[in-house]
Formats: structure tokens, C-alpha cells, sequence
DNA sequence: TTGTAGGCGTTATCAT
DNA sequence: ATGATAACGCCTACAA
């Protein structure tokens, strides 16, 4: 089933056809109608193949997720999923690309063979040879989190230093004086990832401004670790009475080592942070925190590389989002030493 | 850079620049050579669009997955990152459309557009709408759960019946007589979900068959909901000493409801289900249960949606996996009523 | 308002 | 072993 085919059936030429569907010149209302009723009964739609190849373009978004192995957390993967409904929204489709190492076929695949008409970069790093190698093949990008050189591309991305400062400036407040932030993995922070990277700069710059003292520890992200890690602030720095964290797949074992060391929150210990809603609500007592607003993000970014393909030669744009701290439940006074 | 400008540098026709990088017929060692040069030089790769016009493949799987709207749960993500993982194993990139609803625009815009050459549909229900249009579309697919005509399609599934069965001997064998199963929303039952649907068989079956008292609890996909159901067993059926799940998102509710009604696991209750490894083993205390093995899943429904889209008249084949009951710590000996 | 024809970049069928 | 050339299905000047 062809365009020939359609206009064949509706005794109309093929450009009449691709016209009635575009819209692009004015087609006379009888045609139209003829056209559509043969449409209508064959069930044609245009092969995409063949209109990306004469147009020029295959309405298609590549995602750069990260690599299967490294397990996707929560937020990562409702940002998945609000980025596909969110191109959806533009009659766009959404092929996924698991890659973070430097040489990643799919990712090859797809900058390459020109199967997308933009890209969206999650997880990136401080210097990410993607950012590199998508410019070079003068394809439009947005990444999540920004680079080195914000201004040279479009970016969305989480404030991650100014929010946690604001927990600390929170924490300061009520009183505490010792304070520990609960960060991403040790090898996300070596290899340069900046959202771990600008909170433990926020933090000790806003707890140095509050005369506290403050601890970073790194935190695998999955329970076990937030567990062990908890118990491990405990011994070293007994004096720490409050956290903050964005590692959000440690909470579960965070929220266990609370339990067992019968710490009550927030009267003996405080905990806030950058953490999703969701994941904040679920918590107990609900944390005192600020959102990652995944679905917002997404759809920020599908907007910024549509730009970007639209007009290639466009300035690059940029959000930097600080989401509201929603006071809840795990933040209180510091106890008395 | 095409094709055509490789051939005019290497100083060939542009066929054999074809055949040189398919290999489907003989070149010599020295044109090849040249050839390969070249490409190296511009870093040409064949424009997918147009070689999946001529080819009339797209080497491209689409993946059905449910709606945003509806969270995806940790498991199904982990399978959405295994499936692209084994495409990408055989070169192919993957798709994403977001449906579920009975007209999606993704959806049809894949299937009718020849955007893929098969596709994998998740979490599917006992009477899809979509596998009657990928049927009628003549294209190839494979279903995550099975249909009402097994051996009309071809599937990959758990065996949930099965295994939720062998969960309630086990728990009869260590002496319960009264217990009960949290299964996965009303919505999803009543929409025909065929893994709450099998389970609820397979649970009822072997409880009667075993003598004990069976309940039916359906709860909603998140934690909040997993502790109200677990108080409201409680205050029903006080006399429920084990229940069995196949609801991983309700388990960290359920958690909160044994530390608040502070029920020692396994000694005054037993706790086991269906349930990935990952999340069983980070349950406290781990819990018994059978995996949900997402990885092997994903990599099966490829292999299966490859044989069908290489030979479309192929038999459909499936496969129902039982993966074995682990021992963690979960059940243990009845209480005494 | 509509039709004709060339081009998008590959693959594959003829030839040579 | 290699070259022309016709598809593949669509879009879009250019004509009429």
C-alpha cells in the first residue's frame, strides 16, 4: 500500500495525494474528500523510510540512556518515559541508545546513519566525548546537566548546588552545627558527573558560611550501600545530626538504618535533600526536600532540541531549574549535644 | 556524504562500495582496500532511512510500553534496558511507544508507518487490542504475558499460576492454615491482566488443595497503598499468618506495616511471592521468592520477534519460565494460634 | 486546481 | 570482478 496506489483508486495524481496530507497547496474539497475516503478504506499511512529520506528528516529523537549495567534509578527512569510522551506530544518517536562508554555501537548507529534528528543526552558527565562527537556530527543535542562550557550547547539541568545549600542554610536554622551529605557513588564523582560534583560544593560552601562542620561521604546507589554508609557516619562522627542527600536509590537502606539504630526523626536526627516527590512522600517520616521535577525536564528538553533542529543555527538555550523545598516532616530542631 | 561520493573518491561504482561493505558478492582484496580507506577518511556510514527503503527493513524493533501515566515499575524498567541491550546485540535499535489505551497515535504511527520490523509488547492483557492490529498489519510480534490462544502469537512469560502455587505449598508445609495473597491492582484485574488473573488461580488452587483458608487482597502499584492493605488484612483476617505477593511495588509499604505492627518475620509472619532477586534481597529480612527474571525475558522475547521477522511463516513459539523459589529468610514455621 | 518528473541514498538485478 | 540502472515510496519544484 503506496501513495501510487491511493491515487491511483481516487484517479488522482501522487502529488495530489502527498498534498491533501500535507496541506502544503491548496487541494480542491471534492479531491480531498475523494482521497481521504480511499485512505480511510485501505488504511494508508506514508512510509516513514521513504519520507525521511526525501525530506530530509525522520521525526525521530534519539535518547542516550545509560548503560543497562548501571542500573537506572527511579527518577531516570520516569524521565524516560515523560520524554517519550512529551515527543509523542510533537508527533515525534523516541529511539533509545544505552551508551556511556566512549565507543558505543548504538550510539554510533544512531548519530551516524542520520536515524534520528536529534539527540537527548541523560547521565552526562563533566567532559562527555558524546557532547564531542554530536557536535562534530553537527547534530542537535540537549543534555542533562551541563558541561564544561555552558552556552556552547542546550542544556536542562537541576541546581543542584543552590538547593542544597538552601537544606544546609535549613539545617543551620534549626539549630545544627554537624552536618554530613550523603552523595552518589564514589565513581560517578571520579568521573567528573556534576550533579554530585555541585552539591558537595554548595554544601561545604553554605555549611562554611554557617560556621558548621560538614562531612561528604560517597554512597553506592542501591540500599545496601545507604545502609552501610548511615552506619558508618554513625561510628566516625557521632556528633552529626543531620544528613542531606540526592541519592535517592540509597534511601531504602537509609531509611532501615534509622529504624535500627532507633533514631527518631526528626527529634534526634534531621534528613532533607534533592529527592523526587514521590520518593520524599514515601519515606517516614516524609522527607523535607526538593523535587527533581523529571516530567518537567523532559519536556524542557524535547522543546530545546526541537528548537535546535528547527533552526540549527539558533542560539543554544538553557534551564537551570531550582524546584520549591517542600517543607514536610524530617527536619526539626538539632538536639542537644 | 553518500554513497555515491565514497565510489567517486575510491574511484568505483557505487555498487561495489555496496557490495564492499555488505560482503554479498566477491571484491577484490585491492578495492576493498581503497574503499575502506576512503570510508575511514570521511567517516561515511549508509543513511539508514534510505537503506531501509531499499531493503525494506529498518533493523529496528518497536517496544510497546505502558502509558507514563501508569509508573512503570522497577522490573519492567529493567526490561525496557535489557531489550535494547539484546537489540543492540544484533544490531538493531529499539523503538519506544507509550500505549496501552485503545487508540494511540504512537502506536499506530509505528505499525502503520513501517517504522519497525517487529515489535515487542509489554504487559499485555488477556484481550489486547494491539495484537489484533499487529496481527492484521502482518507484522511480526512477540507478547511479555500470553493471550487467550496460546500458539497464535508468540510469547514469553512467567508462570505465575505455577509458582505462586509451589509459594503456598511451601507455606502449608511449614504449617499455615490461614494466608493470603496481595496481589496487583482492581484496575489491572478487572482490565484482564493475565499475571494477577493466573496467580489468583494458581493461589486459590493450591490452597484448597492443601486445606487452608484463602484470601484475595488487591492492591495498588505503590507503597502507601501496600501498607493500608496490609493493616486492613490484619484487622480482617487476624488470624493470617503468611501472606504471598506478587506486588514488588507495594513492598515497601508492606515493610512499614510489619515494623508498626511490629511483626517479627519469618517467627509471627512469613512473607514470599514472586518478586525480582534485586528487591527480595533488600527486603528485611530477604525475602523467599521467585525471581522475576527481566533480563533473560528480554533477551528471549528478541530471539523469538528475530525468528519471526526472519521467516514470518514460522510456527510461533513461546516460552513460560519458573524460575526456582529461593530460600532467603522470609517464611518460617507458623505461629501457634 | 492538478499533473509531470527529478531527487533523496541504498540495494539488487542485469549486463559486461 | 565491476558498472550501469532500475527499483524502494515519498516530497516538491516546475509546468500547465
Amino acid at each position: 500500500m503506496n501513495i501510487g496506489e491511493i491515487a491511483r483508486r481516487a484517479g488522482v495524481s501522487r502529488s495530489t495525494v502527498s498534498y491533501a496530507l500535507s496541506g502544503k497547496r491548496p487541494v480542491s474539497t471534492a479531491t480531498v474528500r475523494r482521497i481521504n475516503d480511499v485512505i480511510a478504506e485501505l488504511g494508508y499511512r506514508p512510509n516513514a523510510s521513504a519520507r525521511a529520506l526525501a525530506e530530509g528528516r525522520t521525526r525521530t529523537f534519539g535518547l542516550a540512556i545509560p548503560p543497562a549495567s548501571a542500573r537506572l534509578t527511579d527518577v531516570q527512569l520516569e524521565f524516560v518515559a515523560s520524554v517519550v510522551e512529551a515527543a509523542a506530544v510533537h508527533d515525534h518517536d523516541v529511539l533509545l541508545s544505552p551508551s556511556g562508554g566512549d565507543h558505543d555501537r548504538s550510539f554510533e548507529r544512531i548519530v551516524t546513519g542520520r536515524r534520528v534528528d536529534g539527540v537527548i543526552l541523560m547521565e552526562i558527565l563533566l567532559a562527555d566525548p558524546r557532547v564531542e562527537r554530536l557536535s562534530q556530527a553537527g547534530l542537535p543535542f540537549v543534555t542533562i546537566g551541563h558541561v564544561e562550557h555552558p552556552g556552547a550547547s542546550s542544556w536542562v539541568d537541576v541546581d543542584y548546588a543552590g538547593l542544597i545549600s538552601r537544606c544546609v542554610h535549613h539545617l543551620a536554622d534549626l539549630g545544627h552545627q554537624h552536618v554530613v551529605l550523603i552523595n552518589r557513588s564514589d565513581e560517578l564523582v571520579a568521573a567528573g558527573y556534576g550533579p554530585a560534583l555541585r552539591s558537595s560544593a554548595g554544601f561545604f560552601e553554605a555549611a562554611g558560611r554557617c560556621g558548621m562542620t560538614a562531612h561528604n561521604v560517597c554512597c553506592a546507589d542501591e540500599p545496601a550501600a545507604g545502609l552501610a554508609c548511615f552506619e558508618q557516619i554513625r561510628a566516625r562522627w557521632p556528633e552529626v545530626t543531620a544528613a542531606v542527600t540526592i541519592n535517592e536509590a540509597a534511601l531504602p537502606g537509609v531509611q532501615r538504618a534509622l529504624h535500627r539504630a532507633a533514631l527518631d526523626v526528626p527529634r534526634a536526627f534531621s534528613l532533607t535533600g534533592v529527592i523526587a516527590d514521590r520518593l520524599a512522600e514515601d519515606f517516614h517520616p516524609p522527607l523535607t526536600a526538593a523535587d527533581v521535577p523529571a516530567g518537567e525536564m523532559a519536556r524542557l528538553a524535547v522543546d530545546l532540541l526541537l528548537e535546535q533542529i528547527n533552526d540549527p543555527s539558533a542560539t543554544p538555550r538553557s534551564a537551570m531549574l531550582a524546584p520549591a523545598i517542600t517543607l514536610r516532616s524530617s527536619t526539626g530542631a538539632a538536639r542537644r549535644g
